[in-house]
DNA sequence: CTTTATGGCGGAAACGTTTGAGATAATAAA
DNA sequence: TTTATTATCTCAAACGTTTCCGCCATAAAG
């Protein structure tokens, strides 16, 4: 590899007056700096990541940190797209990408020493349990961190407006005249609470009682889970009109659930999913849903993150919140 | 952060002694490496891995070489998994992995210059057009490489097997009775040449005549195109009694192009996917399809890497083939 | 008792950068 | 003419490792 020095003896210049031609210092001449610039290009100079890390404390390097496990991670879509947007994002800023995890190779090490350990300029951490010892280490730690859908004090997060994407999911529900509205949660998590939040919320201003025994706790990503929570709710003796289910995917368990039962999306029971994935405008019914932004989140996450990083002086944190938008399909009957 | 030189003093032996103890070099005696590997754990020590990499030319990152447009890359069920079950077998050795990418930040670069601005030690290339300059540059460098689903001369190849997947497709509709067969292609590549050929001579095996007119050529992972085709099947005079779909996630779309045309899967149309992804088996009626064994193609890929990168002597390069799995769902009809 | 091996350790250079402090010469001000 | 200023460049240290080489004991061999 072409270093520094090589393009330095080549133009008899020393190694200082290059790096600084290059990193457009104002302490070396315009002749110079074009010759310079000029040897570099020929010669196919790229700088040492690695070397300039070392001495710089910069790696233009952003960790990811997300739960790998079967069903989250790379295979979910959300994040997926999350991730990618964030990518792009992080990249255009000349940074690159590393996933972040409790290593278990040579050397065993957190998540937050792993950080350390690969000198990640910061970390964002979405898609995963924010309760673990590993996220509070990296939490409580000194590196810039931003985080997707949950929010920890004096740290920066991006929100899915999921609260208003449950109301808006309400209003229409309603206004198709439903009255008696199930609701199959996802785990236990803010984004679970902020929706029910919204749920509920829009009910009351639509008039609409909340019976508890139309909210059952679920799954995400669990179609298996949702097409039992369904049976159940359509084997009850007054049954809901309409069923919100925890998320798209898991609406397809959903689906099968009523369609065993003999009956059919729309006309017997009405369903509305959360998220906007791709496969739900492919059934039939199209499913009506709620598209995330993923894009929006993941380059203002990107944004953020990199903020942080290029102005180490603000403690200033935010929350951002990203709305989405709803899609209408053809689950949701209208009712007379 | 502490260093080598914090634990050094603290211990009273020479820095080059703490390197070496805690990298197990044999001119260290016992008793001292102990007290060292101690005082480390103590002071919380992590080897600054840039520093090493400086010195060692080794990063311990694995590039991973993607098309990010839409419609491929992290949203790409198959490409997520595969990635996945890298990631996991490459961290397992001390991994880490870094997107690789044409970088369009500060410095303008090459996929390949970017392989080398971060020194990664290896690249996998996948789920990428590799007819372009950018590929080129990264197999006629001087980077361990090894590609997925795609050989290079020269070059160790992970390869599915979609010849040995469509055959026993083939053959699995072929035993259902099934005479008239048509095939949708993929996009034009080396993965949809090898099915085309397994397709051809599965049905010569079985004495089922190959009509070019049932041989169509559309895109992976497009539901649209697909719907298209299928239509086009349907409306054939002596329409098929089976459809190959390029892929699952097509499927959707010949799936509903069946259902628009008032037909159903399998009763008057049988219908065939590739690739196994989970949705197909949430679709009622289930898919039969071939789940491709994205695991050990990952985790494969990820072990050849690494033994090239640790045996650079070896000029030794392999073809790896992985087979899959057939899945019987229930839209293949058995014809009397 | 001298030589030779050996085990354990330290010195120091090197990897490719960045950066503040100095050096030099030219220019401007006094 | 002297002094101050500026523009341009070099020196050298530093970042945290790794590793070759050499040193010094002690032990084994002659």
């Amino acid at each position: 590899m072409v270093s520094l020095k090589d393009i330095s003896v080549r133009c008899g210049v020393s190694v200082a007056t290059v790096s600084k031609a290059l990193n457009g210092h104002k302490d070396v001449s315009e002749a110079t700096r074009e010759r310079l610039l000029k040897a570099a290009k020929e010669m196919g100079y790229f700088p040492n990541s690695q070397a300039r890390a070392l001495k710089t404390n910069r790696t233009l390097n952003l960790g990811v940190m997300f739960s790998d496990d079967a069903g989250s991670g790379l295979t979910h879509e959300f994040f997926a797209k999350v991730l990618n947007s964030f990518k792009t994002e992080a990249e255009s800023a000349g940074y690159d990408i590393t996933f972040i995890n409790k290593n278990v190779g040579r050397q065993k090490m957190s998540t937050y020493e792993h950080c350390k350990y690969r000198n990640v300029d910061g970390v964002v951490i979405a898609c995963t349990d924010f309760t673990t010892q590993d996220v509070y280490e990296v939490i409580n730690g000194d590196i810039p961190v931003v985080t997707i859908d949950h929010i920890f004090d004096c740290r920066t997060a991006i929100m899915s407006n999921n609260e208003k994407g449950i109301e808006e999911l309400v209003n229409y529900v309603a206004d198709m005249g439903h009255k008696r509205i199930a609701y199959i949660q996802g785990n236990k998590s803010a984004v679970a609470d902020r929706r029910l939040a919204g749920f509920c919320k829009a009910c009351m201003n639509k008039g609409i009682e909340v019976d508890p025994a139309l909210l059952l706790a679920g799954d995400y990503h669990n179609p298996e889970k949702t097409y039992e929570m369904t049976k159940e709710l359509i084997a009850m003796s007054d049954r809901p009109t309409c069923i919100f289910m925890p998320d798209d995917y898991s609406s397809m368990g959903g689906f099968n659930a009523i369609k065993d039962s003999g009956l059919s999306v729309p006309e017997d029971i009405s369903v509305v999913g959360y998220d906007g994935i791709a496969y739900s405008q492919l059934l039939s019914p199209k499913l009506t849903t709620y598209l995330q932004d993923t894009a929006t989140i993941g380059s203002e996450a990107a944004k953020q993150l990199i903020s942080l990083i290029e102005n180490p002086q603000t403690t200033f944190t935010e929350v951002i919140t990203v709305d989405g938008r709803l899609i209408e399909g053809a689950s949701v009957k209208k009712l007379v």
